[in-house]
DNA sequence: AACTATTTATAAGA
DNA sequence: TTCTTATAAATAGTT
């Protein structure tokens, strides 16, 4: 449209560019207004020039964040990717936590197996006194959120009705490491008196 | 442009919605990319319909996720909502491992007191009865769905209800449940005596 | 920035 | 839906 016609390439001349950037991003942020409003879609445009300024379309009723959200989970796309050093940074932390409870656990129960051994050969008896070890775990214990009806699941999981988003077949936002399994804290109840 | 004009609002007629939202929905896509190729554009558009499907178009040397990062951090985006549940999530575990080592800990080191004292004292026995406490732990442990060696999870999830979708603005990625207590504590009886 | 000849998009109809 | 086509709108090249 206009006296000539042109091929859809990379207009060489910087001047020529400019200007016809100029007018078809006026023209494309119409079009873009137009369709949302006439046919009640929501639509997020993003442009950056050659030189690195940023336009914007976003629908009225909504914001650029909000849709970008939305795409994120309907193409089950990652989070981005400063999103995700503080995300793989708390799952490193997560990883040395579990070694760490790990080999505590292991000593412990060396600990305690070495106690039994000690018992079954001597037939000794602890003398303990009530002591603040007993009220302790229960103090630590009332440290946790129990609540009752808490429902411990498990994993981050994504999951939308695929019918809506017909155009991918992934719909799966998925953690870089799948079993965020909660733990279970073993302990011994040796009740000392 | 067409066999008459139309103002610029919403169309009303279903039909007729549709129709328009088809032809001019491929109108602009392609508008998109001749500005993209002809002025070396770094575009992202995102559109989503009435009924949510999702349409979108992006440079070809770029991606939408690039995009979107390069936007985020044009505008100083905050990390979005969905986003900081995760992150929320991942902090209360390490909070939680946290507690957990401490009280590991500390019962480690208690055993090895006892340990200790019984090298010390040298004719020490254990004597260790059933007491309330166990019983309490038990009751507290009975309230939380845990179920053998079943593995115990942690929860984050988010579900997306797909019937507001559609039209709703405020299209939220919620978790099912408002308290994500990702633990379980367990406290198995050993028997010591 | 305007202008305007042309091309392109598309509303309404088939 | 898809195709037609009359008409509105966008815009390339010019001023």
């Amino acid at each position: 449209m206009g006296r000539g016609k042109i091929a859809i390439k990379r207009i060489e001349n910087r001047t020529n560019r400019q200007v016809t950037f100029s007018k078809r991003r006026a023209g494309l942020l119409k079009k873009t207004h137009e369709l949302s409003v006439l046919c009640d879609a929501h639509i997020g445009l993003i442009i950056f020039s050659t030189t690195g300024k940023l336009y914007q379309y976003c629908t009225e009723t909504t914001s650029m964040e909000e849709i970008i959200r939305r795409y994120q989970i309907a193409t089950g796309m990652r989070i981005s990717e400063n999103n995700v050093d503080p995300f793989e940074l708390l799952e490193q932390q997560i990883d040395n936590l579990r070694r760490k409870e790990r080999m505590l656990e292991e000593e412990n129960e060396q600990m305690f197996r070495m106690i039994k051994v000690d018992d079954d050969e001597q037939g000794a008896a602890w003398k303990v006194e009530e002591d603040s070890d007993q009220r302790h775990h229960v103090q630590v214990l009332d440290q946790f959120p129990f609540s009752g009806e808490a429902q411990p699941s498990s994993v981050l999981e994504l999951a939308i009705n695929p019918h809506h988003f017909p155009q991918s077949s992934s719909f799966r936002l998925q953690p870089a490491q799948p079993n965020l399994q909660d733990f279970t804290l073993h302990c011994p109840n040796y009740a000392i008196n």
